[in-house]
DNA sequence: CACGAATGTGCACACGTGTTCACATAGACT
DNA sequence: AGTCTATGTGAACACGTGTGCACATTCGTG
C-alpha cells in the first residue's frame, strides 16, 4: 500500500469511555443508552445522551464491525475509464448502493498508475465487491472466494462458480445493428472500435464481423476510436480520408459515434441519407436532440438494479449457485440509421 | 442506518491465528513475517508465507486501523448530481484520491432519498471528508471538528476555522463573460440558470446581474435549466418562443449551453453571428468539435489537485489554520461567443 | 570466563465496540 | 417468609491486529 507517510499524531477521536467518564457511568451503560438493549435508568440515559452530544461522540464503525457486524462496505472496481458515460455509470452505481445502505469504496485506474491496488481493498471486510469486466481476473475471483467476499462482475460474463455476473450480449447487439442496416440495403460497413484489448469492444466487433460474414460481406473500414468523442471524430476523419465510400458506420460506443457524427457533419456528409451511424450503450448524450443517435441499448439503470439485486441475493443466501444475468440489448431507433 | 437485515451467518474470514496454526508458530510470528519488523527465522518465514497464500489470508484493515494506523478512508460527499460533468468530477476526484493511496467512500443523493446519511459516514475513522458545496452545512463542519476529521469543501467558500475550501469565483466568471459580450456590443442578455436554490447557479447569476447593472442594462430573459442538456434545450426554446431578441446568452453551466446550442441550431439561429453563447465549467463536452463552446473555465484537474493538496497539508499539519483556495476563472475562447 | 549485541520467540497489552451475565434491588404474588 | 420477575449495573469477554518486551540462545570480543 502506497501513501504511508510519517504523519503527526492526530488528536484522539471521542470514545465511548470519554462519554462514560463525563456522564459518570460505565461504558456499558453508554452503549445501552445509545443503542437500546438491556436497561438504563431514564435519568442516566439523559445524562449520557447529553454527554455524547456535547463531546460529539460517534461510535467507531470499524470497531463495531470487528464484533461481527456487517461493514456495509462494497468495493466498486471501475478500472480504466475514459468517457463520460462510463464514469457516469460508476456514479449511478454508487447512488444505487447508497440507496441500499451500502458504502461504495471506489477503485479506479490501472495497477501501474494507482497508489492502491484491488488486492489492497481486500484488507477491508467487504460485504461485496463489484468489478468491471475489464478489470476482472481469475486470480481476483479466487482471492475473493477464499475471503468469502461476494463478487459481482459487470460488463462481462464469467464461468466461475464463485462470482455472479451481469452483462449485455455485446455481440448480439452489434448483430442486430448490422442486420438492421443490411435490411436497409447498406453494403459498405465501417467500424470504429474502442481501445486495443478492451473486452467489450472486441465482442462488439465480433458480432459485426460474424453478421457480415453470414451475409457474404466484409468490413470495408476499421479504425480504433479510444471510446472517446475525440477518438471517434479522428477515426471518422480517417475514414473519410481513406476514400472508402462507407454507407454504414457502426461504432463500439456512443461517444465514438458522436465524434463520428461531428466529423461527418463538418464534411457535409448527411446522416442518415448518405451514411447510417449506430452507436452502442444508449449513453445520455445519445438522446440529446442535436444527436438523436440510433444506438444499441445498454441502460445504466437496469444494470445497476441488477447488480444491486445480485448483491442482495448473495448476502441473503451465500451458498447460492453463481448466477449470470444476461441483458439482451435492443436497438433504440432514433434518427441516425 | 438503513439496510440492516437478518443475514445468515457468513463463513468466517481467514485470520492471522489460522495462518499461525497451519504454520505451527505464534500469531506474533505471522505478523512479523508478513510485515517485517522484529526477527523471524528464514525457514519459518517461508512456512508462514506459504500458509498465508494457501489460506488466502489478507490482514483485516479495520482491525489494523484500531491500532492507531491511518484508515486512508476519505468520504466524498457528492450530493445531488444531475449531469455528466459533475458525475465525471466525482469520478476524477476518486481517481486522484486513489493515486494518493486513499480509499474514497462515495456518498450521493439527498438525505430523503438515500439509505445512508453523511452523519452515518462519520462512524468511520475517516482520514478526511470532501464535501461538495451544495451539501455543506455548519452542523456538519461542527461534527467533523469534534471528531477531528479534516474537512475540505469544494465549489463554495466557507467562513469556518475548521474547514478548508476550494472554489472558483463563480460571480467573477460570469462577470468576465458578460464584460466580453458587452465589449462586442451585445445589448440583450439572456440567462439560463441551474436548478432552483443551487448555490453555484445563484452566484453565477449574481455576477451577470451586477455587471449588467453597472453597464446600465438589465436581463432581458431568464429561465431555469436544471443544469442538464435537456433543460438548456427547453429553456432556449422558451427564449425563442418569448419573442425577445436576445443577442447574448449566458448559461449557468456547459450542459445548459449545449442544450441551448441545439435549440438555436434547430431554429436556424446562427451562433455566434446572431447570438453569442457562453457556458460555464469547461466540461469535456464543451471542447467537442461540434460544440466548440466558449466557456468559463472551472477545470476538473486543477480542482482535484487542489483538493488533494489541501488534504495532504491538513494531514501533515492538523493544527494549521483553515485555508480557502480561490480559483479565478478565465474565459476559454472557442467559437460560440 | 564475562559481557554485550544480534537473533529469535511468544505472551500480553492496547485499540473501541457490543454484549453476556453475575450480582443487587425492588415489587408482586402465593 | 419465600419465590419469581422486572429493572438496573458494571466487569469481563470477544473480535483481529500490531507491537513491546521479557526471556532464551548464539556469537563475537576483550
Amino acid at each position: 500500500m502506497a501513501g504511508n507517510s510519517d504523519s503527526p499524531v492526530r488528536p484522539k477521536r471521542v470514545t465511548a469511555q470519554m462519554v462514560a467518564d463525563l456522564a459518570g457511568v460505565s461504558r456499558s451503560a453508554v452503549s445501552r443508552a445509545l443503542n437500546g438493549g438491556g436497561y438504563v435508568d431514564a435519568q442516566k440515559r439523559e445524562q449520557i445522551v447529553k454527554a455524547a452530544a456535547e463531546l460529539g461522540y460517534q461510535p467507531n464503525a470499524l470497531a463495531a464491525t470487528l464484533q461481527g457486524g456487517a461493514s456495509r462496505l462494497v468495493a466498486v472496481v471501475a478500472g480504466d475509464i475514459r468517457n463520460l458515460h462510463d464514469s457516469n455509470f460508476v456514479f449511478r452505481l454508487c447512488e444505487g448502493l447508497n440507496r441500499q445502505g451500502f458504502w461504495p469504496l471506489v477503485i479506479t485506474g490501472t495497477q501501474t498508475a494507482s497508489g492502491i491496488t484491488v488486492e489492497d481493498a481486500l484488507r477491508f471486510p467487504l460485504d461485496a465487491i463489484v468489478v468491471r469486466g475489464g478489470s476482472m481476473t481469475e486470480a481476483l475471483v479466487d482471492r475473493c472466494g477464499k475471503l468469502n467476499i461476494p463478487m459481482i462482475c459487470y460488463g462481462r460474463s464469467i464461468e466461475n462458480a464463485k462470482a455472479d455476473a451481469v452483462c449485455c450480449e455485446n455481440a448480439a447487439g452489434t448483430r442486430k445493428a448490422t442486420e438492421l442496416l443490411l435490411a436497409k440495403g447498406r453494403k459498405k460497413f465501417g467500424f470504429i472500435s474502442g481501445p486495443q484489448g478492451f473486452f467489450s469492444s472486441d465482442q462488439r466487433r465480433r458480432g459485426l464481423i460474424e453478421t457480415l460474414d453470414q451475409a457474404g460481406l466484409s468490413l470495408s473500414f476499421e479504425h480504433p476510436g479510444d471510446f472517446t468523442v475525440d477518438g471517434g471524430f479522428a477515426a471518422a476523419q480517417a475514414m473519410i480520408a481513406s476514400g472508402e465510400t462507407i454507407d454504414a458506420l457502426i461504432c463500439a460506443n456512443d461517444a465514438s459515434a458522436i465524434g463520428a457524427l461531428g466529423a461527418l457533419r463538418s464534411c457535409n456528409i448527411d446522416v442518415p441519407s448518405q451514411m447510417s451511424v449506430i452507436g452502442f450503450d444508449d449513453a445520455e448524450m445519445a438522446r440529446w436532440p442535436m444527436f438523436a443517435l440510433t444506438t444499441v441499448q445498454n441502460p445504466i439503470d437496469l444494470m445497476v438494479e441488477t447488480i444491486l439485486d445480485l448483491i442482495q441475493r448473495r448476502i441473503t443466501a451465500p451458498e447460492r449457485p453463481a448466477k449470470t444475468v444476461t441483458v439482451m440489448p435492443e436497438i433504440l431507433l432514433r434518427e441516425t440509421h
